[in-house]
RNA sequence: GGCCUGUUCGUCUAACGGUUAGGACGUAAGAUUCUCAUUCUUGAAAUAGGAGUUCGAUUCUCCUACGGGCUACCA
């Protein structure tokens, strides 16, 4: 087998697009599977959509995602420049050689007469006007100036086949091919040309891309056979969806890689996840770290149907990561979202104690606003069922809480449980339904980053006791 | 409209002619627990519909329905 040469070759206008991080994660993988190496091309061919900085955003989320290429723009390499702005003459002399044998030609049709191409149906095939211009007449246009694109010429009969490592083999008949334009009239090249030319010369082995290429693979095939190439592997891949009807889009303001970022996910996670999304291991495992994932990568895991993207799974997973950080890991990473904590607490101990309830970073402040934060809560969480707790019991028991803290001498966890332990004997009141009452009532919170005294030591006595007395009076 | 392509629990998916159709997330019930967290146990939950091929179809073929993509001087 040849050396085995994936590409991502995004288009840099703007922010990475989850859909496409999993299409370089895939050709990453690939290619690290197979001792293999992983090309960074940016495709920058439409310069009307170009977007200030969104090069530096390929290269840090690669960077984040440890998705490292071996060549590319900044770590160069044998076969650029990677970057398709730069390697404009290149197309423009391949485009020229197809002039030369037959297989494409210059087209001088103005937008006016391309539209009156349209049918009934609403469509345009454009009729090969331009092929059949005399010698002088091409000339005499391009000597006078006429603006002109370069359109690929392809048969009217006959059919292309073409074989791709997911949907397996498709053949089209050549009369549903268009003549498709192949340098724009601004001496760029389009992407589909642009890509067969790069993927040859770069030695591109195998294609990784989303399935929306399918239909025009046809022409790109058409093209390697006019300059005599030879034929990558392609693979295309499913689209991730948001839901039955709509791919995950820019639009939707969550779609990429930077946005799951700042939810709280960690890279790892969501790169885990996305390589889950329409491929699978062939076994049980949902874990995996990038090494594991490049042993187990096999192109035959990959599905067909697209696939809807489950932000709670990804939560799960995300979870699942959190609690495996160690301490110190995760502590950095919360302390951001203590900035906003105004009243001053034990950080190492909210630390220790969020990190196993939490699933995602960015649940913090949520979870952790009660300690600034607290008169005014619904006394309707006092009622709970499986507590057996309801602001009854509350009401009896608060006072003798209160009593009993108030006077205890050391504040600190083992000594606060011990004391409501002792008190849920001594009255008969279930230990359960004890500390839900404390934890609510110094909380007023349904969810808290612990049980009823590490609260309570997280808050100071002082606090604590206040808490429990207005919590009482409201009662 | 034409062409391409897809369809297994709510979601991600396994089973590449023979299984009580498996796993995971979520969900329900229960156990443990200093929270509804964690952990553990158990349960409910799917082959789009119809023909064929076959001793036997989730699996192969065809039709229908319903998705998605393409049909640009965007990628």
């Amino acid at each position: 087998m040849n050396t085995v040469r994936t590409r991502f070759a995004p288009s840099p206008t703007g922010f990475m697009h989850i859909g496409n991080l999993r299409t370089a994660l895939y050709g990453y993988l690939f290619a690290k599977k197979h001792n293999g190496q992983f090309i960074l091309r940016i495709e920058d061919t439409d310069q009307e959509r170009l977007v200030d900085n969104a090069v530096n955003v390929i290269y840090q989320t690669l960077q984040l995602a440890g998705l490292t290429h071996d060549e590319g723009p900044d770590v160069g390499g044998a076969y650029g420049p990677y970057t398709q702005s730069e390697r404009k003459a290149i197309y423009n002399d391949y485009a020229k050689e197809l002039i030369a044998n037959g297989h494409a030609y210059y087209c001088f049709c103005e937008k006016e007469r391309l539209e009156s191409l349209i049918d009934d149906t609403g469509n345009r095939r454009y009729d090969k006007h331009c092929l059949h211009l005399s010698r002088e007449e091409i000339s005499d246009q391009l000597a006078s100036g006429v603006p002109y694109v370069i359109r690929q010429n392809v048969p009217t009969s006959g059919s292309t086949t073409f074989s791709d490592m997911v949907y397996g083999d498709i053949i089209v008949e050549n009369k549903e091919l268009h003549d498709n334009v192949l340098i724009k009239s601004d001496g760029f090249p389009t992407y589909n040309f642009a890509n067969v030319v790069d993927d040859h010369l770069m030695q591109i082995s195998h294609v990784f891309r989303g399935m929306e290429y399918l239909s025009s693979t046809p022409n790109y095939n058409l093209l390697y056979e006019a300059f005599g190439w030879e034929i990558p592997q392609y693979v295309h891949l499913p689209h991730i969806m948001r839901d039955k009807h709509h791919k995950l889009s820019k639009r939707d303001g969550d779609a990429n890689f930077e946005d799951f970022l700042n939810k709280g996910f960690l890279p790892a996670a969501i790169l885990n996840y996305v390589a889950l999304l329409g491929w699978n291991p062939k076994n049980d495992v949902e874990k995996f770290t990038l090494d594991e994932l490049i042993a187990a990568f096999d192109i035959n895991g990959i599905s067909k149907a697209s696939a809807i993207f489950d932000e709670v799974k990804l939560r799960w997973l995300n979870s699942q990561y959190i609690k495996e950080m160690p301490q110190e890991s995760f502590h950095t990473a919360a302390l951001p979202y203590y900035q906003s904590i105004a009243t001053p607490v034990d950080r190492d101990l909210l630390s220790r104690l969020l990190q196993t309830r939490v699933s995602a970073i960015s649940d913090i402040p949520a979870m952790t606003s009660f300690i600034d934060t607290y008169e005014g809560y619904e006394l309707a969480l006092f009622d709970h069922k499986d507590a057996k707790s309801s602001v009854q019991t509350a009401k009896t028991i608060l006072p003798v809480v209160i009593a009993a803290l108030e006077n205890l001498a050391d504040w600190n966890n083992d000594a606060i449980f011990n004391e409501l332990s002792q008190i849920s004997e001594q009255n008969e009141v279930k230990k359960k339904t004890l500390l839900w009452l404390v934890r609510i009532a110094i909380t007023g919170q349904l969810s808290t980053p612990g049980g009823a005294s590490e609260m309570a030591v997280l808050i100071g006595k002082d606090e604590t006791v206040k808490r429990l007395k207005y919590s009482l009076a409201r009662l």
